[in-house]
DNA sequence: CACAAATGTCAATGCTTTGTCCAAGCTAAC
DNA sequence: GTTAGCTTGGACAAAGCATTGACATTTGTG
């Protein structure tokens, strides 16, 4: 930072459209603030014409910072050039300390305002991409938790009131679904590592809960083999058998035929290696805890529930 | 944090749009809190206009963060500042005790740890799938805050110790960067969305601080840009004008040769057109902030301030 | 629970500051 | 000489600030 302080020279000097270009500022402004405030006093050419020195510019420049910062420029424009530099350097400081707080919960309910706009006027595509944003943003733990699941509720809610129809709903399950399947294939096979299987029973189309298993399972580093809804219990179990699965989840939300998803399981179970791990979650599992295990199927009612005995199972096996 | 204490000088006086800005209340309660307890009494310049001093906007900032605390405005605004002071650390201190400290670390510490031994190996692929794993897991800003800013730096200190060769640390620089650009690019172009280039001027080759900004840009909705690092000013600015963009980023890292940078940004700055934003974020524009504020540049240090910014401009142009 | 005080926010109005525009004349450059 | 750029002085309009009063919540209290 040397100040060329040699006044013989003819230092460069510029006509007021660079400055104007250089600073930002319109040379109305320029003038006006020589003029009022005597901001800068520039030197005349033989003609009068202004011609501004690159100290001029850089204390422009400051003064420009500083109006920006929300000082009026007729209270720094006469201050010598270094006290307008530490003032913007004090400002720049201080928004800085103002900056870091950042904010959570709003973005969260943002994103499901959002999302619920978006369903009502069914634009999938605009829907999809606002989730994965989301998701991507958030992470797909938090976003389950504040995005995901309180879209569902709202979308549900409105449906039974009346003010939604059917393919709102179905557009909202399958794009979530979808965004959560594909995080979950977004994982390679790792070679090494253990194997789950994770389907839904027959009986029980809701497959957002298993695809939820499948990518927290994911993301505890297993090798996920998704099946989706609907399966016979023996197909879930001969493909339990192919794959050389170390554990089965399945998720149960519709409970209405109890006995039938009872029975949908107890087969499963029967089917299944006696010392296997199987494992039952959603709504309808806990609904049914007592009799699910009876018959030796494990109940993990939350997501953090099932990855702590990923992470058991992992380790034990 | 030093106090300035030359009497002689004529004290500093603060319009109340930078004293709102700094302690982030608002002009409204500024004003209200003045006429109803007298919190502080600013003298009156010429016009009648308020000019708070240094002393006026930090016992402002203490009954701002006693109110956060629970207390009412009018318990404490007739209190002496030091008393004020000496209640809003009695209530800091008490905070600490009440919660309990968030533990985030130990999850995040796995990752780093996890990724820092695939990259001792040169495991490109595991140290590609751990990464890969956190960011979906936590979320790409988490990501970037608590695990791939550490691990980065972490390389960093053990190649400087001699304990790491060079090849490790371009592993992990080329890893990170590529699923940060890999985030970002999985977003469409949206139609209708402000556009911003982001890019890292010549002879800076540190690409990843552009890619983090082109990342966060991308989820919060902007159509970005993206060309990478070590670009000359009259390419960049080329480009924007092709493009039409709205605003342009660039991240300063390298600032070993200070007049170099400055006059490729100065080169920028003179080819965009005068009204367009020009944000420079990265270590090094803050090591330069009051030149680079002259000329009309803005600083942005944080990428959550970053990202207000955009929200800002979003908004407004 | 109801009532009153406290407090943040907003609107209306008037004054100040500041950016922009205009007109007429002058200068520079091709 | 003609066109584009600059200067000056003045005028105007937009933005910012001050003041007052009111409103809606929240909070505290009997």
């Amino acid at each position: 930072m040397k100040a060329l302080l040699n006044v013989a020279e003819s230092e460069p000097h510029q006509p007021i459209a660079v400055v104007a270009e250089r600073t930002g500022l319109s040379q109305d402004v320029l003038r006006a603030w020589e003029r009022r405030y005597g901001a800068v006093r520039p030197v005349r050419d033989a003609g009068g014409q202004r011609q501004y020195s690159d100290a001029d510019i850089h204390r422009l420049g400051l003064l420009h910072a500083a109006t920006r910062a929300g000082r009026s420029i007729g209270s720094v424009a006469a201050l010598p050039t270094d006290r307008i530099a530490s003032l913007v350097e004090g400002d720049l400081a201080a928004r800085e300390r103002s900056a870091p707080p950042a904010m959570e919960s709003p973005v969260s309910n943002e994103f499901v305002d959002e999302a619920f706009a978006h369903s009502r006027a069914l634009d999938a595509s605009a829907l999809d991409e606002t989730l994965r944003r989301a998701a991507t943003a958030m992470g797909v733990t938090s976003f389950i938790e504040t995005v995901a699941a309180p879209l569902l509720r709202r979308v549900g809610d409105e449906w039974h009131a009346g003010r939604l129809a059917p393919p709102q709903e179905h557009l909202v399950s399958s794009v979530v679904h979808d965004i959560i399947v594909a995080t979950m294939r977004a994982f390679p096979q790792r070679f090494g590592a253990p194997k789950l299987l994770v389907a839904t029973p027959a009986g029980d189309r809701h497959s957002i809960g298993a695809a939820l298993v499948g990518a927290a399972s994911a993301l505890e580093g297993w090798n996920v083999l998704y099946l989706g809804a609907d399966l016979p219990a023996a197909d879930i179990a001969d493909a339990a058998r192919t794959a050389g699965v170390r554990m089965v989840a399945v998720s149960i939300v519709y409970t209405e035929d109890r006995a039938r998803v009872l029975s949908e399981v107890r087969a499963l179970r029967s089917r299944l290696p006696t010392d296997m791990v199987l494992i039952a979650g959603g709504a309808g599992a806990t609904s049914l805890k007592t009799e699910l295990a009876a018959m030796n199927v494990r109940i993990e009612s939350s997501v953090s529930g099932l990855v702590a005995e990923l992470r058991r199972q992992r380790h034990a096996g």
